[in-house]
DNA sequence: TTGAAAGCGCTAACAA
DNA sequence: TTGTTAGCGCTTTCAA
């Protein structure tokens, strides 16, 4: 274990004082080329390399940003942080990331060890049991910028604040348009020709199965169908809810002709069991999934779904942040493009 | 932005040193129980929180680990991911995550920035076209430990090492036995009564691929078969993959009669494209996949395949990067169980 | 264009 | 059981 270079060591070589060194290696304009030149020249020679705990505490901050996603084993949630860590990344920032594990209680101590560690922006997405943002308030009143992407509060989502285009929250939020993205899938849904859509979707607490909810309904309003509530299944939305939700389905009295997933893998789950039950996808039921999960193109029939751009939306997220750690003012609310893509499996009319 | 609170703030309003508010914060046994309850209880009321950055600098460890995986965005990885962020929290350890994109290039230049930002250790699972550990070795000179899981340099692969149970290398290294359960999967399409194994895999220089072909190979020499080159696809286990090989299968005058895919989303889709040819599964082809992805049991029929722990896999890199930090010796290599899940794709004797 | 000096907040050796 | 003191490595104000 080698002793590690500092700036001293450099200076005492160069007879130059470390005040010259530091900044000569931080490209200061008032340091001469030639002393520039010199000083990263024996920098390199000799190994320096920067401390950042003594240039954070230094300067108060940390090149940090922290995430919190309700999991990270979901194949949308690894692609927003894959597009996160690449603009992060490339501005020479470190995510530090954890996992709600779609709890509050988690999620409550993933903020204030992230508050601890003091990074210099907050990338949320909440759990799915999430009502209150007051573990959150803390940044906010240190001034440290917070952004809440996909899954935001709720008093926050499209349809709560369609007309009122700004939000009394100051976090800015990356999203979707749920809503509309939903009205689209399920009006493709009538379109075809289905006259009761079941509508299999996730905890109405959250956000954007809230607001996709609010889209599957207005869809019903405008071609006059009446919402049922039986029709809406509240689920965890995973395999095992796919099965059955497909039970439950084909043992209706008045049997429904169409189905609106709020995700592709229950979905497909759903119309795997479906077919087994003996029904036609889509001549006896139509499809449609949401995320555009790889799935969707492996099975038979290929499923209708939204197309959901992840990686975009990871993109997005960290630029904004790292926009406002610069001065930026923050965007309020950006909505990433999103759009049915029509498979199989919702394809009635030749 | 108010000014934070420091142990000074502390000290003075209880009228003791700092050093002694120090010591109480970290439950320091020379201190009393009163002054240690009092000085707790003030810290939390003026909402003191302690600077990692002053810690840092003058413990000279940083409390993150490292972590370089070839993408974010696949399932296995993300809940390999999910598993050490679970056990690297529970220790107060921050995860500090990067991704190489399957690129030598950009895996050394996240090595260094890691190093520069000087984790306290590293876990690594390399990128498709490492064929060098050079840029690790940075780690070990400065006796940081590394860890490298899954994907392992290919001179220590299971393989390669077999035989001889310490490795060279002083890295601590967490797999699978990739050539015993490839051996298995094969010999059990084997005594299905494949007669022509079919192999599609991926870059033969990444140790899981090669020691996965070492098995294939192994399995067919044992029932006297042959091996054929012409027989092995080494891809890049994309969905496109899959559909090509079903289609080169097809085509072949001796047409194989079994499927052993070592990424289950490759084999999927493989699978639906033989069965849009028109050949059935299992009974003109039986395949076997590798992962069990959640994606095997939608499909029609159930994959079979080979069950890889990953969260497992993440539990116990973890862990034994941390057990090392605290002193424990090496591990040398840990070899996570792993087993074939027999599903209908494979099923032919009832 | 460069240097001196102070200080970011904390910990630990040594002393009491 | 507590205090004194020095210093981790860097940046920055002020002065030259």
């Amino acid at each position: 274990m080698e002793k590690e270079v500092t700036i001293y060591d450099i200076a005492r070589q160069v007879r130059l004082s470390p005040a010259t060194v530091s900044r000569a290696l931080n490209d200061h304009p008032a340091i001469s080329r030639e002393t520039k030149a010199m000083v990263t020249a024996l920098a390199q020679q000799m190994g320096y390399r920067s401390n950042p705990f003594a240039t954070n505490l230094r300067r108060q901050r940390t090149n940090t940003l922290g995430v919190i996603v309700p999991r990270l084993n979901s194949i949308f949630l690894s692609t927003v942080l894959a597009g996160m860590e690449k603009v992060a990344n490339a501005a020479s920032y470190n995510l530090v990331i954890s996992q709600s594990l779609e709890s509050v209680r988690k999620e409550v101590a993933n903020a204030r060890t992230l508050f601890d560690s003091r990074v210099d922006g907050l990338l949320v997405s909440l759990a799915f049991d999430t009502d209150t943002t007051d573990h959150f308030e803390a940044f906010l009143k240190k001034g440290i910028p917070l952004l809440y992407f996909d899954r935001v509060p709720v008093d926050q989502g499209m349809a709560a604040t369609a007309g009122s285009r700004l939000s009394a929250h100051p976090a800015t939020q990356v999203v979707i348009d749920n809503e509309q993205a939903s009205y689209e899938a399920v009006r493709h849904l009538i379109e075809q020709g289905c006259r009761r859509v079941l509508h299999l979707t996730g905890n109405l607490r959250c956000s954007v199965y809230a607001d996709r909810l609010a889209g599957y309904r207005r869809a019903l309003a405008e071609y006059d169908l009446a919402f049922e509530e039986s029709l809406v299944l509240e689920t965890d939305l995973g395999i095992e809810a796919g099965h059955q939700a497909a039970r439950q389905l084909q043992a209706m009295a008045d049997r429904p002709d169409g189905v609106f997933v709020t995700n592709d893998f229950s979905a497909v789950s759903c119309l795997a069991e479906l077919k087994r039950l003996g029904l036609r996808v889509p001549t006896d039921v139509a499809m449609v999934g949401f995320n555009d999960d790889p799935i969707t193109q492996v099975v038979e029939p290929a499923l209708t779904t939204v197309h959901y751009p992840g990686e975009l939306m990871g993109e997005t997220a960290a630029r904004a942040l790292i926009d406002t750690l610069n001065g930026a003012p923050s965007p309020g609310q950006v909505v990433i493009p999103s759009r049915l893509v029509v498979r199989g499996s919702s394809l009635r009319r030749v």
